[in-house]
RNA sequence: GGGUAGGUUGAGCAGGUGGUGAGCUCAGCUGACUGUAAAUCAGCCGCCUUCGGCUGUAGAGGUUCGAUUCCUCUCCUGCCCA
């Protein structure tokens, strides 16, 4: 990354700027030279609408459109309605739960409303499109489409996929084996009718995506060698520190969706985030040029314990994901909560309470600071929350509690009760009066 | 449909041919040291009303003083054959 070149602006460049970020895993031979002319250029990416929500793994996907923008290009996001239920061929998961139209709508609409703060939807000549593939696929007749997409793929081409060597030892259904030739459907069909020339995504993707380019070709230019479409994959989300990607301190995903991941909480994400990793996250979640990435970097070689990365990268993507203002407040909850001494003033606390959507302790939880960790969530369970007490884990209203079968101290104010779990979990509970 | 190998703690594997099940690796949690980082070291890692109790080797039955092990049926998965 020291043999750092400015990339050429708009379009031109797009391959440049994705190679210096370190996101490029792959481009089709065509792509750079059509990229090259300069002109608009209508570029598509999945997302699976399994969830009414987005998470920090899809900011890959994300990024590769906003870039695209930022240069002159279309960004189409494609939900999957369709093809999301079918089942994803790379899961694992056992049983696909069919989703319900209702609910497709739904989290196709909260899908959209998260793209928003990152795609501008607006009028323009640059302006994101989004594109729901159960339009056609769900309309198309079983013959219609083993006569148009099915006939012109061959089974040994099919076989000599990565996605399905991988599997052929441990199985796949047809359904999951012929899961390319719907996605390769789904971009034959945006190519024919809203001109859409390329696919983005993981690499992982990289077979689906030449699966698309193939139907394409071979049903728009038979007999030239290359198909008149285009194709880019992206990195795959190994973390340098080999962590799994997007997973917070809890084990679970990190959402987008502020009821699902509070913005304390996708901020304090990204401020734990492991030093060897944040080099990559400044290329991959931020639009700042390489000048700003290399002081920062400079500032985490020089000054650690600083984390002004850190800090930087967490307030720019949380500001992103949830405005300005939740990114500053975020700031001041985390400044507050992981001071030395414990937060004692009533106002601030309830402030924090509410900030963080801290728990409320029902009278079961008041039995004991062990039922009070277990029912507020702050521990799995009861058992567990002997053991972090037992390892002096747990510290309430500064004062550090080490008996199993201590009562719960008395709140703060008649009211709350600031409760630290290990060096990183910091919570406000409230506690009701009377 | 026939044959065959399997289903053990979050993951991946051991072990176990009737005698208190549960070991390894990874992941995870906590403590110490730190910087809300890593590395390292130590402890933990089914549930509970914890000097103790309960559940637990896919599920349901059976044989037995006693079943993870033996028997029957069912479910799930891989492979081979039709």
């Amino acid at each position: 990354m020291t043999d750092h070149r400015e990339p050429a602006p708009g379009l031109p460049g797009l391959l440049d700027e994705l190679e210096w970020r370190g996101i490029l895993h792959a481009a089709t031979p065509g792509a750079a030279a059509r990229l090259a002319t300069g002109r608009p250029i209508s570029a598509y990416i999945g997302f699976d609408p399994t969830a009414d929500s987005l998470h920090v793994g899809h900011l890959i996907p994300i990024f590769g459109l906003v870039r695209l923008q930022q240069r002159g290009g279309i960004p189409v996001a494609l939900v999957g309605g369709g093809t999301g239920m079918i089942g994803d061929p790379s899961g694992r998961s056992a049983e696909r739960n069919l989703l319900d139209v209702p609910t497709l709508e739904r989290n196709v609409a909260a899908i959209r409303a998260q793209l928003e703060r990152f795609l501008d939807f607006s009028p323009g000549p640059a302006q994101a499109v989004m594109a729901n593939n159960y339009d056609w696929l769900g309309r198309i007749s079983l013959i219609d489409f083993l006569r148009d997409v099915g006939k012109h793929f061959t089974v040994p081409y099919m076989l000599a996929k990565d996605s399905v060597q991988q599997r052929l030892e441990r199985g796949l259904s047809f359904t999951e084996f012929s899961y390319m030739t719907l996605q390769a459907l789904d971009f034959m069909t945006l190519y024919r009718e809203r001109g859409v020339e390329m696919q983005m995504g993981g690499a992982d993707q990289w077979g689906n995506i030449t699966a698309g380019l193939e139907l394409i070709r071979r049903t728009t230019a038979p007999g030239s060698d290359e198909s008149p479409a285009h194709g880019i994959s992206y990195k795959l989300l190994l973390a340098p520190s080999g962590a799994k990607f997007g997973k917070s301190e809890a084990g679970d995903s990190v959402w987008l969706d502020p009821v699902r991941t509070t913005p304390y909480a996708f901020y304090q994400y990204w401020l734990n985030l492991d030093d060897r990793d944040v080099p990559t996250y400044l290329r991959w979640f931020t639009l700042w040029p390489f000048e700003r990435i290399a002081a920062l970097e400079t500032a985490l070689a020089e000054r650690p314990d600083a984390r002004e990365a850190q800090r930087e990268l967490a307030f720019d993507i949380t500001a992103r994901v949830h405005g300005e203002e939740e990114a500053r407040a975020a700031v001041a909850v985390s400044a507050a909560l992981f001071q030395r001494d414990p937060v004692s003033d009533p106002a601030l606390l309830a402030r924090i309470h509410e900030a963080t959507g801290g728990p409320v302790a029902g009278p079961e939880a008041l039995a004991g600071v062990a039922a009070l960790l277990a029912e507020t969530g702050l521990a799995p369970s009861r058992g567990e929350a002997r053991r972090l007490i037992a390892g002096g884990a747990i510290t309430i209203n500064g004062e550090r509690v080490t008996d199993q079968a201590a009562a719960v101290p008395g709140p703060v104010a008649g009211e709350w009760l600031e409760v630290r779990v290990g060096k990183r979990q910091r919570a406000v509970v409230r506690v009701p009066r009377g």
